[in-house]
DNA sequence: TCGAATTTGTGCGTATGTATC
DNA sequence: GGATACATACGCACAAATTCG
């Protein structure tokens, strides 16, 4: 291994993931084999097989057994759209992303009372083993599953009302904001944190990942003023998903 | 190498992962070393090392040779504040984002004549070809770079001006709004999509991280009305940053 | 239809270098 | 200096899936 560079299978992997994102090795083209790697860039079959691997651990190819490995259709095409804001007319460059918005798919969600985890707790600026009603939701578009997410309110917003369980009741399904005008309380903003992490071995099963793959996390707390009254964690792939923010300026 | 079962790096890894997500491995603290890995699951080193090796490619760990291998500092603790909506008094839950916003670090930028790319292109809705100023910045903090954007302006509305030039001439540095509005173009409103995509090595070896590790990417337009004035692309180490918003409801 | 060749997926043993303790 | 532990690399073996004659 010579002098300051790098491991001969980074180099390999660089190289490829450089063709892959410049458009030299378009999705769904088959990267050379490994015996074609071993001989075209001069290294052992092991170091072929772990810059292969490095490419699949980023989720820009795939390998099919006894068939190849192949570019994976990369654009994060679909995007969520988080915001309300509109511009004036219907010629508004932001009708495709609030078509996008109202996703029209199905979900299921299961309730649990639970006492808040230190975490949760913070971020509902309650005291931790206060109760709170846990709901884990399944997003599906078309059958498919492409979002999770798990909701935590506190009870002593909602304990005794008919909007405890929200997906129960005659508000089932319709939202923090109109479950929580129901029992007059006003939510009026909403506070978000995007990040990524690679995803966990639950969520990759749920989502049709591999467990490592990037997953998107949006951290949202709903609140009226500055009373939190539900904060969530969303999840969805990185590869197939951004999230999209329209916000006024000034 | 039993049936409907996971290879057995890939079952070690996980047992990992989750070990480190929940808390029982927290940061700073030693794996077990591939020896011990070995007895503990019954596996061969081969599978130790390649479990190791797939939570170091997540950045959940982190190897020093001839130490251990450390889980790394976890919780991506900076955020950045993308959004100005504003709650009322001093007691207001974002101050700290606030103050987080104005990001008190140092950059450097470089700009170049160019012809839009086409995928520049159409997010500036202009003719492919059409030229713009690209712009690319590096942004450190204490010294450390952190953030990198490169970002694209049409010279259609720019060649000419006193702002053509970010970097130069009396509203250097002062942002794409006070730019703009020197030559009377009055930007209301900016779209943001925010992703998440593996570093490219470019970009590990300004960030200081490695190569495929994951990356956000911040895909970022202004508009002055439906006119787009600036579109730009910021990347930011995933696992050290997460991108916040606070909008209005409703 | 059958079988051979190819290719990936997984796993083993070993060797060498280097950083840390 | 010596022991430990990671980092990289090589070669080999075999199973399973796919492709193709």
């Amino acid at each position: 291994m010579p002098f300051g560079e790098q491991p001969a299978y980074l180099r390999v992997a660089e190289d490829l993931r450089q063709q892959i994102v410049d458009g030299t090795l378009p999705p769904h083209t088959r990267l050379p084999s490994q015996a074609s790697i071993r001989s075209a860039y001069g290294v052992s079959d092991t170091v072929a097989l772990e810059a292969r691997k490095v490419l699949m651990a980023e989720g820009l190819v795939e390998g099919r057994s006894g068939s190849g490995t192949y570019v994976r259709e990369q654009p994060a095409q679909r995007t969520i759209s988080r915001s309300g804001y509109r511009t004036l007319g219907d010629c508004s460059p932001f009708r495709q992303e609030q078509t996008d918005e109202r996703v029209r798919g199905t979900w299921e969600g299961h309730s649990e009372r639970q006492e808040a985890p230190a975490e949760v707790a913070e971020r509902l600026s309650i005291e931790p083993d206060e109760p709170v009603m846990r709901t884990r939701y399944v997003f599906r578009m078309s059958g498919e599953p492409i979002m999770m997410s798990t909701s935590w309110e506190p009870l002593r917003i909602t304990g005794r009302t008919p909007v405890m369980l929200p997906e129960q009741g005659p508000l089932a399904g319709r939202g923090v904001v109109e479950r929580m005008a129901a029992i007059d309380i006003h939510v009026d903003n909403v506070a978000e944190e995007v990040g990524a992490r690679p995803a966990l071995a639950a969520e990759a099963r749920v989502l049709g990942g591999l467990p490592g793959h990037a997953v998107l996390v949006v951290t949202r707390t709903y609140r009226a003023g500055s009373l939190p009254v539900e904060t969530a964690d969303v999840v969805v792939p990185a590869d197939r998903f951004r999230i999209a923010y329209h916000l006024p300026v000034r």
